[in-house]
DNA sequence: ACCAAGACTACAAACGATTGTATTCAGACG
DNA sequence: CGTCTGAATACAATCGTTTGTAGTCTTGGT
């Protein structure tokens, strides 16, 4: 009546559970007589048997299943990155286990803790936070680890990020053929991994085009949030600081922008053009649709995975690292600057 | 060296491993002497001992595992519903398995059984059909199994779902309220729970402000996307059906409203109202800011995983199913009808 | 001083798979 | 005809818990 097991299958079929299980298992099928297996395979099949999971790991101490640590499922950035590490793993047999820290040392602590409670097979840690002491202590767990979206100064960690770098490049690029001289950043938060790479992209963007790296062009916001992106736009403006163009450290920031700029008065793209970061959802309904960097997240999720399954099969093999490219998708947030300079 | 077991501790404290395993677990510990208990519980700290979740499951036959069953987390629909629910399942010592159907029959299949595979204690199905014969198939299994977003004619399955027709008739009364007495109800897929739901609650609506119901002022959409909103509403507008306001069965139908108003060169709020459904992020920043139904999705999951423990802890007691009030999020994008109807 | 009752704790059998080793048996060979 | 070999299968231990039952030891009542 209830479900089948091991056993049941041997029995039905004649032949010892140990048969059965080597038949089951394509490893190990050539150890069992070809008409023997066959005939265990169909009794199997027609019995519904479905091994038990949990008895095999509890043999095998292999649970064919990965952790994933994320700040905020919410946050739009991380279904993509979590579908397509579910869909590369989910094919490979893994299952995984996401839980969510929002940003919250404690949070993220538990997370950890009931993950290794699951005993999970490997980590895949997706979280913001550009250090921190739990990397090495998993690492030292000789468990396979994968950082997505931020490295570390560990070069034997592998990691799938973005290419920030080249984004912001693209973006730099961009304005400035379009005629931007004066180019505000607004950067996010330096202890999340993504606003200090961008951060220091954007610098080394400003010396590529010969630029002033003036001080007063850098607004670092507390959060990646349109809040903190209105804030910063509102006192650059009340600095009487000069800009033509805002490369916002993502796309949030830039929506605070258009914020800050419509309450002022301002025009997009004709006093100020805007750049965001992300291509988040929606971001082409904007008024005016917002230019910005293309993250491709549904792939960095996919090659986490392979990579984390790399990892899984051959332990030994040397760590891997991957850099994904981005690609700029120009809307209509820019345009050359206006002839002279805005009235300030 | 290991990670230690049970008999360690045991070994480690001196007593039987049953012993330990009482003591440990808070259901039982009133078996053993106290002092016992304290100093097995501290040696099992001591040794940083962690139970093994899968020989537990072994033996209880309960995984503390639920699963459950979207079309697309992608979709940001569901993040909030997902969170909602592990939220208050993980406090409960659930752990959730999130499978994707894409609204592929075959997938849905595949997921399904996954889930089987994994032993999972219970169901939550928010896939959008509107009935299936697995909500059969697994009510036999005697798991508990929760519906969300959806109900279907079994009145002995519970389910947490948007009070989909108090939501429409919030939003018809405020069209109504303004003047509007030609609204259009672009409609989603009739096939779907949703789609379906807010289509009759839109006739009911008609009915009570005695407003007529004239056929062509419904068309249905074969999908819920912004193309399908956006050829619904040219389709309208070729057709020279008279209307001053749109009742979106979903926001982005009202986006690709928003589209096609614009192509027309029709604006929005002054020609045509437009009232949405869901409160997608981002929609307070379309131009202009949409007003919408907004749902409240981190509550249908955190209800959702309520429900389901009461069924996991007492399957005997008797179903019960929530539904939960929407609320209104007047915006920008409607406003009294022009003077006379807008020229054809 | 003996016995019953209780309070603890130990024993041992599961749960359902995997896997190293032992057994069986048929065929080959000297 | 006995021995050896190798293929195929059976046996049995094991993974780490839980839990019914049996055992031990106090304690108190008579």
């Amino acid at each position: 009546m209830n479900r089948p097991t091991l056993r049941d299958v041997a029995q039905a079929a004649g032949v010892h559970p140990a048969t059965v299980s080597r038949a089951l298992n394509p490893q190990t099928r050539q150890l069992v007589n070809a008409d023997t297996a066959q005939r265990v395979l169909r009794t199997a099949r027609s019995l519904g048997y479905r091994p038990n999971p949990f008895a095999r790991t509890l043999k095998t101490a292999r649970s064919a299943t990965v952790g994933l640590v994320i700040p905020d499922l919410t946050n739009p950035l991380f279904p993509p990155i979590v579908r397509g590490l579910e869909d590369v793993l989910g094919t490979a047999g893994y299952g995984v286990w996401v839980v969510n820290t929002d940003n919250d040392e404690q949070r993220e602590a538990a997370a950890i803790e009931s993950l290794r409670a699951r005993n999970v097979d490997g980590y895949v840690l997706a979280t913001a936070r550009l250090n921190h002491p739990l990397i090495d202590e998993l690492a030292a767990e000789n468990v396979p680890v994968l950082l997505v979206n931020r490295r570390t100064e560990r070069a034997d960690i592998p990691s799938v990020t973005p290419d920030d770098a080249s984004g912001v490049a693209l973006a730099m690029r961009h304005l400035v053929e379009l005629g931007h001289r004066r180019i505000v950043h607004l950067a996010g938060p330096q202890s999340l991994s993504t606003g200090y790479q961008r951060l220091r992209a954007f610098r080394y963007a400003l010396h590529d085009h010969g630029l002033p790296d003036a001080p007063e062009l850098v607004v670092e916001c507390e959060s990646f949030t349109e809040d903190a992106g209105a804030k910063a736009v509102q006192r650059l403006l009340d600095d009487d600081v000069e800009f033509t163009a805002v490369l916002a450290g993502n796309d949030l920031l830039a929506v605070g922008c258009y914020d800050a700029l419509e309450e002022r008065g301002l025009s997009c793209p004709a006093d100020v053009s805007v750049v965001g970061f992300n291509d988040t959802r929606f971001m082409d309904k904007l008024h005016p649709p917002l230019t910005t960097v293309r993250i491709p997240h549904y792939d960095i999720g996919a090659e986490a995975a392979r990579l984390l399954l790399e990892g899984l099969n051959q332990p030994q093999r040397h760590a891997r690292s991957v850099l994904l490219p981005l690609s700029l998708v120009v809307r209509a947030s820019t345009a050359p600057p206006a002839p002279r300079t805005r009235a300030t």
